[in-house]
DNA sequence: CTATATTTAAGTAAAAATACTTAGTTTTGT
DNA sequence: ACAAAACTAAGTATTTTTACTTAAATATAG
């Protein structure tokens, strides 16, 4: 990697700004942007694809946590280290389920802050010692698992599609025009038409991406 | 607890001793006996009863994890924290299901081994950040990566997109259209669909399933 | 068996995307 | 500072898609 690019999200003004003189400090390391809030956030990384997004867990509008998550299920390829105040247990506990790529406290230092960004940049992990009990406790065999083991079942769905559907659906997802659809099921593409509109209106979507966002939500595809 | 009893377990004297000298160099921290290699060391623990046992991977006779395996299993009151040259995967995978309390590496500061050896004096853990991934990676639910994490080079561009025209990518990547683009880009619907159109002429594809396998092919995105 | 649901597909008007071209403005590299 | 590259965006003709509606030909379920 040339340069690592890096996002700071955190609300306090005073904390970012001590974290980008630490990094702007080192060369291989840029802080491309800043936000102050979850939201801006996740803005401010669509806008400007980082490497590594360094976030708080506590902001206004959206905390880091979310961030993160919505990191693992659409931008795999920002890493999440996750920089908190905090060793609370379920701010560990839930970072590691929303797939954060490091968890540091705000007590590391300089040394160990930089080892772990480089470690998520190339695409390692890195948690602080100072969790090491927790991810103890809570992920690994052996110990009892006290955090919420919630595998949730498929929502229930407020639709129902027909087998057709289900399948144009599928190949919709895989990015298919309505031409391929057509020849790929031997149907006339005026049909493949008819049937992705049908499946736009029930799932109440307008476009692509708000189609294959519902179709994860709902866990179909 | 009143003054933690060490016991240090290393083939080395110069590191006992190197070791020793930090320690009692503490008030609280007092290593009550040695030992140079496995046998010696269980010999050791059965007449002198400390609270930690520290102990080197590599050693004569019986090795240090295997000493900590018979800890867990006949003394579990004696807490095991384990000074590794090494972070081989094997060592801290052994180690952890060997039952150990902690994992320092020999490069670790003062200040992170005092850290340690009080929190696994305490009943605690502390496994060190430089440990972190080979844990996540073997014990943590989700990321179920058993070996060859090597990461290739993402394959020589035949093409060279500029900046805004990566950025339109990952946006166009993300399945949104060129009026969402535009806005989030602050630009006019038009450019975004001239930049849109550059692009698929230069990755040489005519539609969004072509554009996607490109790009995951290229590794772009 | 037959009422209901599904699949098929054409028609139509409006909206959007495609496939370019031209061209002014801004940025960048030397 | 100057040329090249990049970014911007309008113009235009052609295709496609969208957003429906209507309606025939199956399927299927009670």
């Amino acid at each position: 990697m040339d340069v690592i690019k890096v996002v700071l999200a955190d609300d306090h003004a005073l904390v970012r700004d001590g974290i980008k003189a630490l990094l702007e400090d080192q060369n291989g390391v840029e802080v491309i942007d800043e936000a102050s809030d979850g939201k801006e956030a996740l803005e401010v990384i669509a806008k400007n694809k980082p490497d590594v997004l360094i976030v708080d867990i506590r902001m206004p509008e959206m905390n880091g946590i979310e961030v993160v998550k919505e990191m693992t299920e659409k931008h795999k390829e920002v890493k999440t280290l996750v920089l908190s105040m905090h060793d609370s247990e379920e701010y560990v506990v839930q970072s590691i389920q929303a797939g954060a790529d490091g968890y540091l406290l705000k007590g590391a230092s300089k040394d160990e802050f930089l080892k772990a960004l480089n470690n998520v940049a190339s695409g390692g992990k890195y948690f602080t010692g100072d969790v090491s009990e927790i991810i103890m406790n809570n992920f690994v065999n052996g110990t009892p698992v006290v955090s919420t083991p919630k595998k949730q079942e498929p929502e229930a769905l407020p639709f129902k599609l027909t087998k057709r559907e289900k399948q144009i659906l599928s190949l919709v997802l895989e990015l298919k025009n309505n031409k391929d659809i057509a020849e790929e099921l031997q149907i006339s593409k005026r049909t493949a038409e008819v049937h992705r509109f049908n499946l736009m209106k029930k799932l109440e979507v307008s476009n692509l991406k708000e189609l294959t966002d519902k179709a994860k939500q709902y866990k179909l595809a």
